[in-house]
DNA sequence: TTGTTGAGGGTACAAGTGTACGCACAACCG
DNA sequence: CGGTTGTGCGTACACTTGTACCCTCAACAA
Protein backbone atom coordinates (compact mmCIF):
# COMPACT_ATOMS: atom_id res chain seq x y z
CA UNK A 1 0.00 0.00 0.00
CA UNK A 2 1.79 3.45 -0.97
CA UNK A 3 0.73 6.34 1.28
CA UNK A 4 -2.66 7.98 1.52
CA UNK A 5 -3.63 10.71 -1.41
CA UNK A 6 -3.92 14.23 0.95
CA UNK A 7 -7.32 14.17 1.58
CA UNK A 8 -7.71 17.96 0.12
CA UNK A 9 -4.93 19.88 -1.86
CA UNK A 10 -3.60 22.63 -0.04
CA UNK A 11 -4.56 25.28 -2.03
CA UNK A 12 -8.35 23.94 -1.83
CA UNK A 13 -7.83 24.34 1.80
CA UNK A 14 -6.40 27.75 1.95
CA UNK A 15 -9.42 29.32 -0.39
CA UNK A 16 -12.47 27.33 1.76
CA UNK A 17 -10.87 29.48 5.00
CA UNK A 18 -10.40 32.41 3.06
CA UNK A 19 -14.27 31.81 2.16
CA UNK A 20 -14.85 31.55 5.59
CA UNK A 21 -13.44 34.99 6.45
CA UNK A 22 -15.24 36.27 3.68
CA UNK A 23 -18.71 34.35 4.51
CA UNK A 24 -18.16 35.53 8.60
CA UNK A 25 -17.58 38.93 7.18
CA UNK A 26 -20.44 39.28 5.16
CA UNK A 27 -22.78 37.57 7.78
CA UNK A 28 -21.95 40.52 9.94
CA UNK A 29 -22.68 43.04 7.53
CA UNK A 30 -26.02 41.33 6.90
CA UNK A 31 -26.70 41.31 10.29
CA UNK A 32 -26.70 45.09 10.64
CA UNK A 33 -22.87 45.83 11.56
CA UNK A 34 -21.19 48.73 9.59
CA UNK A 35 -17.89 47.05 7.87
CA UNK A 36 -15.49 50.01 9.68
CA UNK A 37 -16.71 48.44 12.89
CA UNK A 38 -15.82 44.92 12.18
CA UNK A 39 -12.12 44.08 13.76
CA UNK A 40 -9.75 41.45 11.86
CA UNK A 41 -10.28 39.83 15.48
CA UNK A 42 -13.73 38.86 15.53
CA UNK A 43 -13.65 38.05 12.16
CA UNK A 44 -11.27 35.55 12.91
CA UNK A 45 -13.04 34.49 15.44
CA UNK A 46 -16.59 34.21 13.71
CA UNK A 47 -14.63 32.13 10.18
CA UNK A 48 -13.01 30.03 13.28
CA UNK A 49 -9.47 30.75 12.99
CA UNK A 50 -6.65 32.31 15.26
CA UNK A 51 -6.39 36.46 14.75
CA UNK A 52 -2.88 35.67 13.26
CA UNK A 53 -3.59 33.81 10.61
CA UNK A 54 -6.22 36.11 9.20
CA UNK A 55 -2.76 37.01 7.39
CA UNK A 56 -2.30 34.16 5.23
CA UNK A 57 -5.11 35.42 3.70
CA UNK A 58 -5.73 39.09 3.77
CA UNK A 59 -3.19 41.87 4.33
CA UNK A 60 -5.57 44.33 5.76
CA UNK A 61 -9.51 44.37 6.88
CA UNK A 62 -9.61 46.48 3.65
CA UNK A 63 -8.37 43.72 1.31
CA UNK A 64 -11.16 41.24 2.66
CA UNK A 65 -13.52 44.66 2.25
CA UNK A 66 -12.19 45.48 -1.23
CA UNK A 67 -12.97 41.52 -2.28
CA UNK A 68 -16.20 41.78 -0.58
CA UNK A 69 -17.06 44.84 -2.89
CA UNK A 70 -15.81 43.59 -6.20
CA UNK A 71 -17.86 39.94 -5.71
CA UNK A 72 -20.70 42.38 -5.37
CA UNK A 73 -19.90 44.05 -8.25
CA UNK A 74 -19.71 41.60 -10.51
CA UNK A 75 -23.05 40.14 -8.82
CA UNK A 76 -24.74 43.44 -9.66
CA UNK A 77 -23.78 43.75 -13.21
CA UNK A 78 -25.05 40.28 -14.63
CA UNK A 79 -28.49 41.62 -12.69
CA UNK A 80 -28.77 44.24 -14.64
CA UNK A 81 -27.22 42.76 -17.84
CA UNK A 82 -30.25 40.10 -17.86
CA UNK A 83 -32.52 42.69 -16.84
CA UNK A 84 -31.84 44.93 -19.64
CA UNK A 85 -31.34 42.66 -22.68
CA UNK A 86 -33.94 39.84 -21.44
CA UNK A 87 -36.77 42.39 -20.45
CA UNK A 88 -39.28 41.47 -23.51
CA UNK A 89 -39.16 44.44 -25.49
CA UNK A 90 -42.13 47.25 -25.14
CA UNK A 91 -42.99 46.28 -21.59
CA UNK A 92 -41.78 48.16 -18.67
CA UNK A 93 -38.42 48.52 -18.66
CA UNK A 94 -37.64 50.68 -15.81
CA UNK A 95 -40.07 49.31 -13.58
CA UNK A 96 -38.08 46.27 -13.92
CA UNK A 97 -34.95 47.68 -13.34
CA UNK A 98 -35.84 49.18 -10.41
CA UNK A 99 -37.98 46.30 -9.21
CA UNK A 100 -34.92 43.61 -9.42
CA UNK A 101 -32.28 46.09 -8.24
CA UNK A 102 -34.53 46.54 -5.03
CA UNK A 103 -34.98 43.00 -4.38
CA UNK A 104 -31.20 42.54 -4.63
CA UNK A 105 -30.59 45.27 -2.13
CA UNK A 106 -33.14 43.78 -0.31
CA UNK A 107 -31.32 40.74 -0.36
CA UNK A 108 -28.44 41.94 -0.01
CA UNK A 109 -28.52 44.71 2.70
CA UNK A 110 -25.31 44.62 4.13
CA UNK A 111 -23.35 44.50 1.29
CA UNK A 112 -25.69 46.96 -0.61
CA UNK A 113 -25.20 49.48 2.43
CA UNK A 114 -21.68 48.63 2.63
CA UNK A 115 -21.27 49.94 -1.12
CA UNK A 116 -23.27 53.27 -0.44
CA UNK A 117 -21.23 53.98 2.31
CA UNK A 118 -17.95 53.53 1.35
CA UNK A 119 -18.62 55.68 -1.89
CA UNK A 120 -18.40 58.32 0.56
CA UNK A 121 -15.29 57.03 2.35
CA UNK A 122 -12.17 58.17 3.52
CA UNK A 123 -10.31 55.26 1.98
CA UNK A 124 -9.08 56.05 -0.79
CA UNK A 125 -9.21 52.42 -2.47
CA UNK A 126 -12.77 51.76 -1.00
CA UNK A 127 -13.80 55.07 -2.52
CA UNK A 128 -12.76 54.04 -5.63
CA UNK A 129 -14.29 50.55 -5.92
CA UNK A 130 -17.27 51.97 -4.92
CA UNK A 131 -17.16 54.58 -7.74
CA UNK A 132 -15.97 52.23 -10.07
CA UNK A 133 -18.72 49.67 -9.70
CA UNK A 134 -21.44 52.67 -9.92
CA UNK A 135 -19.47 53.93 -12.98
CA UNK A 136 -19.80 50.45 -14.82
CA UNK A 137 -23.52 49.90 -13.77
CA UNK A 138 -24.06 53.62 -15.28
CA UNK A 139 -22.56 52.81 -18.25
CA UNK A 140 -23.53 49.42 -18.90
CA UNK A 141 -27.08 51.52 -18.99
CA UNK A 142 -26.12 54.48 -21.19
CA UNK A 143 -24.80 51.83 -23.51
CA UNK A 144 -28.71 50.47 -23.84
CA UNK A 145 -30.32 53.72 -23.64
CA UNK A 146 -28.70 54.91 -26.65
CA UNK A 147 -28.71 51.78 -28.80
CA UNK A 148 -32.45 51.33 -27.63
CA UNK A 149 -32.70 55.48 -28.58
CA UNK A 150 -31.71 54.35 -31.98
CA UNK A 151 -33.80 51.43 -32.55
CA UNK A 152 -36.50 53.76 -31.68
CA UNK A 153 -35.59 56.53 -34.03
CA UNK A 154 -35.64 58.67 -31.13
CA UNK A 155 -32.52 61.19 -30.44
CA UNK A 156 -31.67 61.32 -27.04
CA UNK A 157 -29.73 63.74 -25.54
CA UNK A 158 -26.73 63.28 -23.06
CA UNK A 159 -27.78 59.23 -22.83
CA UNK A 160 -24.50 58.87 -20.60
CA UNK A 161 -25.13 61.72 -18.18
CA UNK A 162 -28.46 60.69 -18.10
CA UNK A 163 -27.22 57.08 -17.18
CA UNK A 164 -25.41 58.81 -14.28
CA UNK A 165 -28.58 60.42 -12.98
CA UNK A 166 -30.54 57.35 -12.79
CA UNK A 167 -28.16 55.28 -10.95
CA UNK A 168 -27.71 57.73 -8.95
CA UNK A 169 -31.31 57.88 -7.71
CA UNK A 170 -31.50 53.89 -8.07
CA UNK A 171 -29.10 53.86 -5.12
CA UNK A 172 -29.93 56.23 -2.87
CA UNK A 173 -33.35 55.97 -3.20
CA UNK A 174 -32.65 51.92 -3.14
CA UNK A 175 -30.68 52.12 0.04
CA UNK A 176 -33.13 54.63 2.03
CA UNK A 177 -36.02 51.72 1.03
CA UNK A 178 -34.01 49.51 3.35
CA UNK A 179 -34.85 51.49 6.44
CA UNK A 180 -38.73 52.28 5.24
CA UNK A 181 -41.25 50.18 7.10
CA UNK A 182 -43.25 47.65 4.96
CA UNK A 183 -46.23 50.13 4.31
CA UNK A 184 -44.29 52.74 2.50
CA UNK A 185 -42.42 50.48 0.49
CA UNK A 186 -44.60 50.89 -2.31
CA UNK A 187 -45.28 54.00 -2.89
CA UNK A 188 -41.26 54.54 -2.70
CA UNK A 189 -40.46 52.19 -5.31
CA UNK A 190 -43.41 54.19 -7.03
CA UNK A 191 -41.74 57.19 -7.21
CA UNK A 192 -38.42 56.10 -8.57
CA UNK A 193 -40.46 55.26 -11.17
CA UNK A 194 -41.84 58.40 -11.96
CA UNK A 195 -38.24 59.87 -11.10
CA UNK A 196 -36.29 57.42 -13.51
CA UNK A 197 -39.16 58.15 -16.39
CA UNK A 198 -38.77 62.03 -15.71
CA UNK A 199 -34.99 61.61 -16.65
CA UNK A 200 -35.50 59.65 -19.63
CA UNK A 201 -38.59 62.43 -20.58
CA UNK A 202 -35.99 65.05 -19.92
CA UNK A 203 -33.03 63.31 -21.83
CA UNK A 204 -35.48 62.84 -24.48
CA UNK A 205 -36.51 66.47 -24.57
CA UNK A 206 -32.76 67.52 -24.51
CA UNK A 207 -32.21 64.95 -28.21
CA UNK A 208 -34.73 67.49 -29.67
CA UNK A 209 -33.21 70.72 -29.59
CA UNK B 1 -15.77 96.44 49.10
CA UNK B 2 -18.14 94.14 48.28
CA UNK B 3 -16.72 90.30 46.69
CA UNK B 4 -15.69 90.71 43.20
CA UNK B 5 -18.32 89.82 40.35
CA UNK B 6 -17.49 86.36 38.69
CA UNK B 7 -15.55 87.24 35.93
CA UNK B 8 -17.62 84.32 33.88
CA UNK B 9 -21.15 83.23 34.56
CA UNK B 10 -21.52 79.08 34.94
CA UNK B 11 -23.53 78.69 32.23
CA UNK B 12 -21.79 80.99 30.05
CA UNK B 13 -18.45 78.84 30.79
CA UNK B 14 -20.37 75.58 29.91
CA UNK B 15 -21.30 76.92 26.35
CA UNK B 16 -17.83 77.64 26.23
CA UNK B 17 -16.21 74.44 26.76
CA UNK B 18 -18.71 72.38 25.15
CA UNK B 19 -18.31 74.60 22.35
CA UNK B 20 -14.68 73.35 22.36
CA UNK B 21 -15.92 70.07 22.03
CA UNK B 22 -17.74 70.66 18.88
CA UNK B 23 -15.36 72.54 17.31
CA UNK B 24 -12.69 69.97 18.29
CA UNK B 25 -14.65 67.19 16.36
CA UNK B 26 -15.36 69.27 13.36
CA UNK B 27 -11.85 70.29 13.04
CA UNK B 28 -10.79 66.78 12.79
CA UNK B 29 -13.65 66.14 10.24
CA UNK B 30 -12.21 68.98 8.18
CA UNK B 31 -8.76 67.65 8.23
CA UNK B 32 -9.84 64.02 6.77
CA UNK B 33 -10.72 61.54 10.04
CA UNK B 34 -14.23 60.14 9.34
CA UNK B 35 -16.89 60.54 12.19
CA UNK B 36 -16.87 57.09 14.05
CA UNK B 37 -13.49 56.78 14.08
CA UNK B 38 -13.36 59.76 16.84
CA UNK B 39 -13.43 58.66 19.81
CA UNK B 40 -14.40 60.57 22.85
CA UNK B 41 -10.79 60.13 24.29
CA UNK B 42 -9.53 61.62 21.72
CA UNK B 43 -12.15 64.54 21.04
CA UNK B 44 -11.65 65.44 24.72
CA UNK B 45 -7.82 65.42 24.46
CA UNK B 46 -8.11 67.67 21.46
CA UNK B 47 -10.95 70.11 23.42
CA UNK B 48 -8.26 70.43 26.30
CA UNK B 49 -10.59 68.68 28.55
CA UNK B 50 -10.05 65.89 30.74
CA UNK B 51 -12.08 62.60 28.63
CA UNK B 52 -14.50 62.34 32.24
CA UNK B 53 -15.45 66.04 31.72
CA UNK B 54 -16.93 64.59 28.37
CA UNK B 55 -19.96 63.52 30.12
CA UNK B 56 -21.37 67.03 31.38
CA UNK B 57 -21.74 67.96 27.74
CA UNK B 58 -23.27 65.52 26.06
CA UNK B 59 -24.45 61.78 26.82
CA UNK B 60 -22.22 60.26 24.10
CA UNK B 61 -20.32 60.57 20.99
CA UNK B 62 -23.70 60.33 18.98
CA UNK B 63 -25.32 63.02 20.96
CA UNK B 64 -22.00 65.13 19.87
CA UNK B 65 -22.62 63.97 16.03
CA UNK B 66 -26.07 64.55 16.30
CA UNK B 67 -25.45 68.44 17.21
CA UNK B 68 -22.91 68.71 14.38
CA UNK B 69 -25.47 68.00 11.92
CA UNK B 70 -27.87 69.86 13.37
CA UNK B 71 -25.81 72.95 12.99
CA UNK B 72 -24.51 71.96 9.55
CA UNK B 73 -28.61 71.55 8.25
CA UNK B 74 -29.59 75.45 9.48
CA UNK B 75 -26.42 76.76 7.77
CA UNK B 76 -26.99 74.90 4.44
CA UNK B 77 -30.87 75.99 4.84
CA UNK B 78 -29.71 79.13 5.46
CA UNK B 79 -27.56 79.17 2.65
CA UNK B 80 -30.27 77.57 -0.24
CA UNK B 81 -32.81 80.26 1.02
CA UNK B 82 -30.93 82.82 0.15
CA UNK B 83 -30.02 81.15 -3.10
CA UNK B 84 -33.81 80.79 -4.40
CA UNK B 85 -35.03 83.95 -3.27
CA UNK B 86 -32.37 86.38 -3.91
CA UNK B 87 -31.12 85.24 -7.50
CA UNK B 88 -32.05 88.01 -9.70
CA UNK B 89 -35.68 86.26 -11.45
CA UNK B 90 -34.34 84.93 -15.12
CA UNK B 91 -30.59 84.22 -14.46
CA UNK B 92 -29.70 80.96 -14.04
CA UNK B 93 -31.25 79.63 -10.78
CA UNK B 94 -29.96 76.02 -11.19
CA UNK B 95 -26.22 77.49 -11.63
CA UNK B 96 -26.50 79.56 -8.89
CA UNK B 97 -27.36 77.02 -6.84
CA UNK B 98 -24.97 74.09 -8.17
CA UNK B 99 -22.51 76.54 -7.52
CA UNK B 100 -22.84 78.17 -4.08
CA UNK B 101 -23.81 74.79 -2.62
CA UNK B 102 -20.90 73.54 -4.07
CA UNK B 103 -18.73 76.03 -2.50
CA UNK B 104 -20.50 75.30 0.74
CA UNK B 105 -19.67 71.41 0.34
CA UNK B 106 -15.62 72.55 -0.94
CA UNK B 107 -15.13 74.68 2.27
CA UNK B 108 -17.31 72.20 4.81
CA UNK B 109 -15.83 68.88 3.71
CA UNK B 110 -16.02 67.31 6.97
CA UNK B 111 -19.27 68.07 7.74
CA UNK B 112 -20.59 67.49 4.33
CA UNK B 113 -19.16 64.14 4.06
CA UNK B 114 -20.35 63.64 7.59
CA UNK B 115 -23.78 63.83 6.48
CA UNK B 116 -23.76 61.83 3.61
CA UNK B 117 -22.05 59.12 5.17
CA UNK B 118 -24.48 58.54 7.92
CA UNK B 119 -27.67 59.33 5.77
CA UNK B 120 -26.67 55.68 4.78
CA UNK B 121 -25.81 54.74 8.56
CA UNK B 122 -26.34 52.12 10.69
CA UNK B 123 -27.17 53.91 13.44
CA UNK B 124 -30.80 55.36 13.04
CA UNK B 125 -30.65 58.37 14.71
CA UNK B 126 -27.78 59.57 12.38
CA UNK B 127 -29.31 58.50 9.68
CA UNK B 128 -32.87 60.25 10.58
CA UNK B 129 -31.41 63.17 11.16
CA UNK B 130 -29.14 63.53 8.18
CA UNK B 131 -32.98 61.96 6.07
CA UNK B 132 -34.63 65.06 7.73
CA UNK B 133 -31.75 67.64 6.22
CA UNK B 134 -31.84 66.22 2.79
CA UNK B 135 -35.89 66.61 3.11
CA UNK B 136 -36.37 69.70 4.15
CA UNK B 137 -34.07 71.12 1.78
CA UNK B 138 -36.06 69.25 -0.83
CA UNK B 139 -39.18 70.75 0.03
CA UNK B 140 -37.60 73.92 0.20
CA UNK B 141 -36.78 73.23 -2.94
CA UNK B 142 -39.98 72.08 -4.16
CA UNK B 143 -41.80 75.08 -2.92
CA UNK B 144 -39.63 76.92 -4.61
CA UNK B 145 -40.48 75.64 -7.80
CA UNK B 146 -43.84 75.16 -7.81
CA UNK B 147 -44.45 79.24 -7.03
CA UNK B 148 -42.10 79.98 -9.86
CA UNK B 149 -44.00 77.69 -12.24
CA UNK B 150 -47.04 78.64 -11.12
CA UNK B 151 -45.65 82.42 -12.19
CA UNK B 152 -44.34 81.24 -15.40
CA UNK B 153 -47.66 79.76 -16.48
CA UNK B 154 -46.02 76.40 -16.78
CA UNK B 155 -47.35 73.49 -15.38
CA UNK B 156 -45.17 71.13 -13.30
CA UNK B 157 -45.47 67.57 -12.70
CA UNK B 158 -44.49 65.99 -9.26
CA UNK B 159 -42.73 69.18 -7.87
CA UNK B 160 -41.67 67.15 -5.21
CA UNK B 161 -40.71 64.48 -6.89
CA UNK B 162 -38.29 66.26 -9.23
CA UNK B 163 -37.06 68.38 -5.84
CA UNK B 164 -35.43 64.92 -4.32
CA UNK B 165 -34.22 64.18 -7.41
CA UNK B 166 -32.58 67.32 -7.57
CA UNK B 167 -31.24 67.26 -4.12
CA UNK B 168 -30.13 63.27 -4.28
CA UNK B 169 -28.15 64.42 -7.45
CA UNK B 170 -26.85 67.78 -5.71
CA UNK B 171 -25.53 65.80 -2.83
CA UNK B 172 -24.27 62.68 -4.24
CA UNK B 173 -22.17 64.51 -7.31
CA UNK B 174 -21.40 67.21 -5.10
CA UNK B 175 -19.41 64.94 -2.65
CA UNK B 176 -17.97 63.32 -5.48
CA UNK B 177 -16.64 66.20 -6.21
CA UNK B 178 -14.32 66.31 -3.21
CA UNK B 179 -12.44 63.69 -4.54
CA UNK B 180 -11.80 65.37 -8.06
CA UNK B 181 -8.61 66.71 -9.20
CA UNK B 182 -9.10 70.61 -9.51
CA UNK B 183 -9.03 70.15 -13.40
CA UNK B 184 -11.69 68.14 -13.92
CA UNK B 185 -13.56 69.57 -11.23
CA UNK B 186 -15.56 72.14 -13.46
CA UNK B 187 -16.76 69.34 -16.01
CA UNK B 188 -18.80 67.89 -12.88
CA UNK B 189 -20.02 70.83 -12.62
CA UNK B 190 -21.25 71.46 -16.03
CA UNK B 191 -22.63 68.06 -15.39
CA UNK B 192 -24.62 68.82 -12.47
CA UNK B 193 -26.12 71.81 -13.93
CA UNK B 194 -27.05 69.50 -17.00
CA UNK B 195 -28.36 67.06 -14.78
CA UNK B 196 -30.54 68.83 -13.20
CA UNK B 197 -31.94 70.75 -16.46
CA UNK B 198 -33.09 67.31 -17.53
CA UNK B 199 -35.11 66.48 -14.40
CA UNK B 200 -36.48 69.86 -14.91
CA UNK B 201 -37.67 69.43 -18.10
CA UNK B 202 -38.83 66.47 -17.77
CA UNK B 203 -40.96 67.73 -14.47
CA UNK B 204 -42.28 70.11 -17.42
CA UNK B 205 -42.95 67.27 -19.73
CA UNK B 206 -44.75 65.30 -17.11
CA UNK B 207 -46.49 68.46 -16.51
CA UNK B 208 -48.14 68.49 -19.93
CA UNK B 209 -49.66 65.09 -19.96
C1' DT C 1 12.53 8.96 1.00
C1' DT C 2 13.85 13.42 2.74
C1' DG C 3 13.81 18.21 3.00
C1' DT C 4 11.00 22.37 2.14
C1' DT C 5 7.04 25.12 2.35
C1' DG C 6 3.36 27.41 4.27
C1' DA C 7 -1.24 27.42 6.76
C1' DG C 8 -2.70 27.66 11.26
C1' DG C 9 -2.18 28.19 16.42
C1' DG C 10 -0.56 30.24 20.86
C1' DT C 11 1.50 33.69 23.61
C1' DA C 12 2.56 38.29 24.53
C1' DC C 13 2.60 43.21 24.34
C1' DA C 14 1.79 48.05 23.85
C1' DA C 15 -1.76 51.08 22.84
C1' DG C 16 -6.21 52.71 22.98
C1' DT C 17 -11.14 52.35 24.40
C1' DG C 18 -15.49 53.71 27.50
C1' DT C 19 -16.63 54.78 31.92
C1' DA C 20 -17.28 54.24 37.26
C1' DC C 21 -15.87 56.63 41.33
C1' DG C 22 -14.47 60.24 44.26
C1' DC C 23 -12.33 64.75 45.05
C1' DA C 24 -11.57 69.94 44.62
C1' DC C 25 -13.20 74.32 44.24
C1' DA C 26 -15.47 78.21 41.98
C1' DA C 27 -20.01 79.88 40.97
C1' DC C 28 -24.43 80.14 42.62
C1' DC C 29 -28.72 80.75 45.74
C1' DG C 30 -31.07 81.91 50.03
C1' DC D 1 -22.45 84.91 55.10
C1' DG D 2 -22.97 79.45 54.61
C1' DG D 3 -24.63 75.64 52.17
C1' DT D 4 -25.51 73.63 47.63
C1' DT D 5 -24.49 72.67 42.96
C1' DG D 6 -22.05 71.10 39.22
C1' DT D 7 -17.86 71.50 36.17
C1' DG D 8 -13.63 69.58 35.63
C1' DC D 9 -9.76 66.35 37.03
C1' DG D 10 -7.23 62.08 38.25
C1' DT D 11 -7.09 57.41 39.04
C1' DA D 12 -8.40 52.95 38.02
C1' DC D 13 -10.38 48.98 35.69
C1' DA D 14 -11.72 45.74 32.38
C1' DC D 15 -11.80 45.37 27.64
C1' DT D 16 -10.55 45.22 22.71
C1' DT D 17 -7.50 46.23 19.18
C1' DG D 18 -3.48 45.02 15.65
C1' DT D 19 0.41 42.39 15.22
C1' DA D 20 5.34 40.53 16.22
C1' DC D 21 7.41 36.17 17.17
C1' DC D 22 7.80 31.38 17.27
C1' DC D 23 6.12 26.67 17.11
C1' DT D 24 3.78 22.58 14.80
C1' DC D 25 2.78 19.55 11.31
C1' DA D 26 0.49 18.15 6.98
C1' DA D 27 1.01 18.71 2.06
C1' DC D 28 4.21 19.07 -1.33
C1' DA D 29 8.54 18.77 -4.65
C1' DA D 30 12.67 16.29 -5.63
Amino acid sequence: MTSALPKVSRKQQKAETREKLLDAAAAELASGRSFDTLSLREVAKLAGIAPTSFYRHFHDMEGLGLTLIERCGESMRKLIHEVLHQASAGRSLIRASVETLFDYFYSNQGMSRMILQESTSRQPEFRRAAERLMQTMSSDLADYLEEEARERGVPLGHARIAADSMVAILFTTGIALLDTPADERDRHVETAIIQLRMIMRGAEAMGRM
